[in-house]
DNA sequence: ATTGACACATACCGACTGGTCTGTATTGTC
DNA sequence: GACAATACAGACCAGTCGGTATGTGTCAAT
């Protein structure tokens, strides 16, 4: 058969980023196969091998141009000015829980959290690629509270870094959990914690 | 070679599921290998597959057997009759986090949550096994925090249910973002942050 | 002493894995 | 139009996977 290839190697690139990140985030990044991933795709094995090098380059790819993307998007960029990181915070979180539950991947977890607790230990470039994102997610945050004591919207005398660090970890916490719980009542419920712990940094 | 053979049942199950629970907590359940297992445990696939009859019962086995005790005897016992839950949880905190230290195991994460993240969207039997546990958890929590207000250690108005859906959740994402990050410092940062939340919850 | 259930040990199986190899069609360059 | 270089396609490979079949030694009950 003579096939009429249209030649976009961009785009055969993306389809098999697209498919290997939903992949990855339905089976794990162990659990999924390169065969589920090309048919995905709608590609081949060829095709795969020629824009990554192994499983892993994969993997790393999709981290990089796919996961990261996103969080900046979603978390980083929306705080990236703010002086009221409290209500920023708030709304984005709101904001993030009607998309996802859009999507009806509400309690399906965090791609960046399921990778991270999944390869961080197996593989050092997966974890220093994740590690990155966690760091300028933790920085970005960090930056806000302390731009917001300025600005007289959070309290004197919190430190900055140890509220990021709890904010992020509650926050994969909590999406963790209520995918393990399946319940979206969980996750509500833990997210009204968070918010009545961020009122408590208010002057 | 004629191998004195001693017939020990019970021994060699419990062989098998420590050696299966360390496995899984170093690879992951798809990541270990039935195989590696035996040898970990000295012994066969013929008993391993005497005992449990397949993988996903022998990861069962080791939730049931040894996640859950060793949760229980830490971090809900402790808590059981105490009327002062926010000195409770600190001290049992320190104490994990000084017997974890002394084990080289502070940064792997809670297997209780790796597993969790891994497994629960993958398959029902594990997803309500683990949630049995964090729901006993929460529970424990939950009504520690009942008992603190009765006994005026916590301040009235919180809701225990929401404050402990948060503990566990924090709690669970300080054990993985610090495991991402190989950090120790971050562990305690943010435990720090969840100390100065709890001291937030007195009267 | 015999039997039968139990507790393994080991060889083995088909399915599937990540990865390679070779072939071929398409593209840009001159 | 010649010629690489690129972008695939798909057969194929060695190895590993979870799981099974069969054999054998052990032990309690009769």
């Amino acid at each position: 058969m003579s096939t009429t290839v249209t030649r976009a190697p961009e785009n055969t690139r993306r389809k098999i980023l697209k498919a290997a990140f939903d992949e990855f985030y339905r089976n794990g990044f162990q659990g999924s196969s390169i065969n589920q991933i090309v048919n995905q795709a709608d590609t081949t094995k060829g095709a795969l091998f020629h824009h990554f090098e192994d499983k892993n380059d994969l993997g790393y790819a999709v981290v990089e141009e796919v996961v990261f993307p996103e969080m900046k998007q979603r978390w980083l960029d929306p705080l990236a000015d703010s002086v009221d990181p409290i209500a920023a915070l708030k709304k984005v979180m709101r904001q993030f829980a009607r998309e996802e539950d859009a999507k009806g991947r509400l309690i399906q977890g965090c791609p960046l959290n399921n990778l991270a607790q999944e390869m961080s230990p197996l593989d050092e470039g997966f974890r220093r690629r994740l590690e990155k994102i966690y760091s300028a997610w933790r920085e970005a945050l960090a930056a806000a509270f302390a731009r917001g004591i300025k600005a007289g919207t959070i309290r004197k005398g919190i430190s900055p870094p140890r509220v990021a660090a709890l904010v992020v970890a509650a926050l994969e916490g909590i999406m963790g959990t209520a995918k393990n719980a399946q319940s979206e009542e969980l996750l509500t419920q833990a997210g009204q914690g968070l918010f009545d712990y961020l009122d408590s940094l208010k002057p």
